[in-house]
DNA sequence: CTGGATCCATGATGATACTG
DNA sequence: CAGTATCATCATGGATCCAG
């Protein structure tokens, strides 16, 4: 007697390989999205909607019930409250260096400044900005800078002469050495087009003392990497 | 005016983040396999059909088109030759660390052993080994090991105490310390099943000196990983 | 308002067979 | 050896609607 194969066997390599059972519980289209967006904190349904500019509501909840049954992601949902937050468990957590490594290929590779129009999430940039930092191991000292956008959470991103690291700030608990304050759009343009950052465009402002915003300013000439791949438009 | 959008653009996420970026080149079903069987070297058609067990050579066609026009992969024709070799590009090549902490990742969370019929390529158990004892820091000394399959290439396992590399052997050049000659599915099981590996299956040979031999199993005994994910069975 | 569910259209993938 | 051709199926996107 034949079994029946349900979708999940379907979309199964079959193969003793542990990329392919990797990919199989990641390598949906949408999959890995879901857990770099969760990889900075526990999210609600519509804070991941809002991150995933495109994604329909009946994909994203089927992401995140197969994600679910997978074991990588855990769901608070509480009786009473209106609220569901997705988390990752330390499986998921484990897929960072994964995520990272990937984030950093498509730098090197595909990098290239925003089209006008296209949706730039500041956690998105920042996180490119951090791991750049992070993997060319740019020294500023001990530094502190936070993020303002309106319409998203505030970032804090820090470096101690060796870790960068990235954090949503939702309070701004404590002083920056720069404040950046900017729209999604206008961040997304100066932190990756170096021309911009002498020029002091007028949408993004810079607060701090003018050492700290030069050491800020010397630091990220490091991002975007300069694009050595050639473009590929057919 | 609403412009045409072709299939390109349909499966492109449309948001300024790498990660994404990346995603669109290589997030298709199959394509990160084929440049996981093309990191060990140049391949005709027909090789990779061979270690993807289960694509159709529609689909494998349309993936190598794809990456061939991504700039991922690069394609000798020789005029007058039948074979058509396929080989990275280093934009390709540069995709080996995202593909080995992914495949570590499988490694440690979905690691069980090989069904009966389950296609095991003996590339790919291999890998996994290489990758483990790489990870695990595995010092053995000076060795080299090389693996017979039939009906697939020879490959060479060696360590020189800080790192392991895997190599296809095609003509078996210099002398090993130990030789194992199994088939397919005999490989995956031996590798992967500590119990088997004392009581010397009759489907596996291990030829050497006797102290190699025990280095040999010695070392493999990192491999695969404990388990220590609890298994989704619904 | 959040957190979805439903219906339909389409395109990507799979199964199978065949060819230069 | 290196693919094509044809047909069937399933996943995803778009749009809309709904319950707490």
């Amino acid at each position: 007697m034949i079994e029946a194969v349900n979708a999940r066997d379907t979309r199964s390599y079959g193969h003793f390989c542990m990329l392919a059972k990797a990919l199989e519980r990641v390598g949906d289209r949408w999959t890995l999205l879901v857990v770099r967006d969760l990889l900075s904190g526990p999210k609600r349904f519509t804070d991941l909607m809002d991150r995933m500019a495109g994604i329909t509501p009946k994909t994203l909840t089927q992401r995140l019930r197969d994600l679910e049954a997978d074991g990588l992601v855990e769901v608070d949902r509480v009786a009473g409250r209106r609220e569901v937050w997705y988390r990752l468990s330390p499986a998921g957590q484990d897929l960072q260096p994964a995520l990272e490594e990937l984030l950093l290929w498509g730098l090197r590779h595909v990098a290239e400044p925003p089209r006008p129009d296209e949706p730039a999430h500041p956690e998105h940039v920042l996180r490119a900005l951090q791991l750049q930092l992070q993997r060319e191991a740019v020294d500023a000292g001990s530094v502190r800078w936070t993020v303002h956008v309106r319409g998203a959470d505030n970032y804090v991103l820090t470096g101690d002469g060796t870790r960068w690291e990235l954090r949503i700030d939702p309070y701004g608990e404590r002083t920056p050495d720069v404040t950046i304050t900017a729209t999604r759009s206008a961040l997304a343009r100066f932190l990756t087009t170096p021309a911009l950052r002498d020029a002091q465009p007028q949408d993004v402002e810079l607060a701090g003392k003018p050492a700290a915003i030069r050491t800020f300013l010397k630091a990220i000439e490091v991002f975007p990497p300069v694009a050595a791949g050639p473009a590929q438009n057919p």
